[in-house]
DNA sequence: AGAAGAAATTGAGTGCCATTCATTAATATA
DNA sequence: TATATTAATGAATGGCACTCAATTTCTTCT
């Protein structure tokens, strides 16, 4: 009759515990959405106690604004280390375009949570979406700036709207890919997006090749005047 | 003893009964917000039980849907009433995108519902907001198209594309305005995504254009003095 | 080591809805 | 008027986020 004590298993580290809720919160969301994805399968899943879940969060929501955090956490971090080593305004805002675009056709099924989810907030809460829509916006805002300051954007461009343009281009983006899961061509669509933009806020785009050509004419007829 | 029957108070017609659900839908939504507005609460609104809702929308999503479309139908039957009397893609596209500015601006509450609870479907019932984002992108696509037709904008424009940057910028205009209720400028916001676009994509540019009628008209007064 | 105190975990409740359905009331039909 | 059909009701159901008193594990002190 000897019963062996199960109990007395080691209690793991409270970042370990954490750890372990996201991921067990990022597979049940990833799978049953939001709405459907309940905290009861998430303990499950995670192996314990639906209660131990609301010792670390707060709420159903806050656990999934850890979700997303935590994935785009890495996105803004790798932005933040390769951006410096980029030359020109121009450049880095290509790179941003097509390196969120990236992230987004990668993992599907969190562009859906952060599709779908993310920007509601209570009001105690501030909406994760925005401080990340703030954060993008941030560093696209800079690189115009930046542009605009050596010359190589036009002055009446508006920062804000074209950061705008450039992110609500990429969310719809991820919309449609959420919603149709269709096959997106990451290039076709960002060369698009750049192309649009630089023409429209470049001052050394296409038209000053053709200014160019017309100051040469100019310089002809110049020529033609000239008595010597 | 004499009870006087209050019963027998005549049924409201099918089509008014629904009229007052959607209408006491919008207001509790408006005012809680979709998860927070019950069911009960827009009942009692409606003054009706809350099985009665049940017997005209299969499920409170349903609902939120048809007090959007409802809001939406208006904004969409306006434009294609007054699209046809505006005179050339470039004006139309520019009128597109005031106009559902000017919509969502006029509407907080709506705009709320919207920017936050559109996007979710379940797999039965296909996504409003993305029936919605097509009707309204397939109006712009056509704008487009038709200025690289009539050659007012460049051949190598993605007509899709363009139309997310449109479109993007305006939700997230939308979502700024909602989360924030910051008092936007209509004009600005307007003006700038319409001058980002239109640099991007017209093939002639308001510069150019002039300057060649300049050179030209130098290079025919050059012609004149020519002796040879 | 052992006891006492602190911290973490548990899971059976609680309450809040969305949704259903047997019952009742109001109309339409014969 | 009697019967059938259609609409409306609201109490009951079930699912689920969230709570909390009881229990288990860990830490600290003697």
């Amino acid at each position: 009759m000897t019963i062996v004590a199960i109990k007395n298993s080691p209690r793991p580290s409270k970042a370990h515990r954490v750890d372990t809720i996201v991921e067990s919160a990022r597979k049940v969301f990833c799978s049953d959405g939001f709405e459907n994805g309940s905290i009861g399968n998430i303990a499950r899943d995670a192996g314990i106690a639906e209660g131990t879940i609301y010792s670390y969060f707060d709420s159903k929501r806050t656990l999934l604004d850890e979700v997303l955090r935590r994935h785009y956490f890495a996105l803004f971090n790798d932005i933040e280390q390769t951006l410096p080593s980029i030359q020109g305004p121009a450049n880095r805002l290509r790179y941003l375009i097509r390196r969120t675009l990236i992230t987004i056709l990668d993992d599907r099924g969190m562009s859906r949570l952060r599709s779908l989810y993310a920007r509601q907030a209570d009001s105690e809460r501030p909406s994760l979406a925005q401080d990340q829509n703030r954060r993008m916006a941030g560093m696209m805002a800079n690189e115009i700036r930046a542009g605009m300051k050596d010359g190589s954007f036009r002055l009446d461009t508006s920062p804000n709207i074209t950061c705008y343009m450039i992110g609500g281009a990429i969310e719809l983006t991820e919309f449609s890919y959420v919603q149709n899961g269709e096959i997106v061509n990451l290039d076709e669509i960002a060369e698009s997006i750049w192309r649009t933009i630089s023409g429209g806020i470049s001052s050394t785009g296409t038209t000053t090749d053709s200014l160019i050509g017309l100051v040469e004419r100019f310089e002809q007829a110049a020529d033609r005047l000239d008595p010597r």
